[in-house]
DNA sequence: TTCCTAATTTAGTCCCACCTAAAAGAAGTG
DNA sequence: CACTTCTTTTAGGTGGGACTAAATTAGGAA
């Protein structure tokens, strides 16, 4: 049984593993967990004694398959109560993450498996990332950033980069949500905004950088 | 913010002062938190310091307004969860309770205001028991357990005093649910137990333990 | 190679929520 | 009243998870 804490260290190295591969340093866990790199080192030890992860002293840090097992569980959870929140309960999607950030480390597989079912075992959650299956496998949806789709090209809107409340209602706003399909009109390189057309035919100009945060993918 | 110990030492409390009016006694509240007396003490005085509860040494304790106030929203949130269980979930009602002794401490308030209207503005929960409103008020049902039932009168099973899985699943073999109307037929005074005639007209002998445990109302 | 700087770890505290052992109060009994 | 017994509190200690300040190491620059 791990405490809540140490669940948040697990997600927290994982989240720094999935792209970089490299190992994760301990400034980067304190950083993100807004905390000071002495406690990580502290953390770190304990999580090491517990086998869930590889530790070396100044060399950082990797998970072990179990460390890896039970980081995607927690992702799994937590999508799994976004999709809840969103479509049974009427939240909008700038307010259900620190929600399921407490929902996540409820313990029982039972709860979890009950829940996928009774939402019609979604795959993704309400930002567009895909929810992990109960034996952990993640299907990653091959997507860019619309600052990274060629002029003319039409694509649908599968997910943000940046899930700040603030992007997400600044999306509400302009009325782009999950499933938007849009084409690149125009480049400007004066300032790396982009000009996009919606399905309904309005025509937006978007900053670059919200174009960086804006995950299309083109076919599918 | 308060604690999850400090919300269930909370909660404990107000269990015990709900019928007993006395004020609890240290070692009753170590009992039911399955701690020690110096525990319960030690705690008792960190919550007398946030105002939660009135505390005088060898006296034992009350909750203060703002004690009885967490601890019925508490059981609010609990109760609500455990229908979402049931009704949404497909839990029987005795997988339920230590789920929602979980559930219970997700700390917003809006998740339980969208829960409530999701679920239908449910007013008791899978065991009978009365769900409080946001403001806190509990409608206590008039009820008396089977045993104290007269011969030849007619009820229906409103809540279980003793809520244990074993007793629960005793129930369920038997096929008596909340809601199940029946009939007191036959009182044997020899060890207590009873006989009753269900709705469907079948007739049962139930032990004087499970009389003593099934809660009925007459009327309503 | 040596030095410097940034990253990291160690050492020493703190608070929370528990523990055991021992002291002290409450309350009934002879 | 004095005694006994049970309850409760105090005193002192532990591990988890945080902190600050000081020491150490890695890695690049001179």
């Amino acid at each position: 049984m791990l405490s809540v804490a140490e669940e948040n260290y697990i997600k927290c190295i994982f989240k720094k593993s999935e792209r970089s591969l490299a190992a994760v340093s301990t400034n980067a866990i304190a950083e993100a967990m807004q905390t000071k790199a002495a406690s990580v080192t502290d953390m770190l030890k304990r999580l090491s004694e517990k086998e869930l992860l590889h530790y070396k002293k100044y060399k950082g840090v990797r998970l072990t398959a179990a460390g890896n097992e039970v980081a995607k569980q927690l992702v799994r959870k937590h999508r799994l109560w976004e999709v809840f929140l969103v479509e049974k309960l009427d939240f909008s999607w700038d307010e259900v993450h620190d929600i399921a950030e407490e929902l996540e480390h409820i313990s029982s597989d039972e709860l979890t498996e009950k829940l996928d079912k009774f939402l019609g075992y979604p795959k993704y959650d309400p930002h567009g990332d895909p929810i992990p299956d109960q034996e952990g496998n993640i299907k990653y949806r091959s997507k860019v950033t619309l600052k990274e789709l060629e002029v003319g090209e039409t694509g649908h809107v599968v997910g943000v980069r940046d899930s700040s409340a603030t992007f997400l209602q600044y999306l509400d706003e302009v009325r782009i949500t999950l499933g938007s399909t849009l084409t690149l009109r125009n480049r400007f390189a004066f300032d790396g905004s982009v000009q996009i057309e919606l399905a309904d035919g309005r025509a937006l100009v978007l900053s670059e950088q919200v174009a960086k945060n804006l995950y299309i993918t083109v076919n599918s």
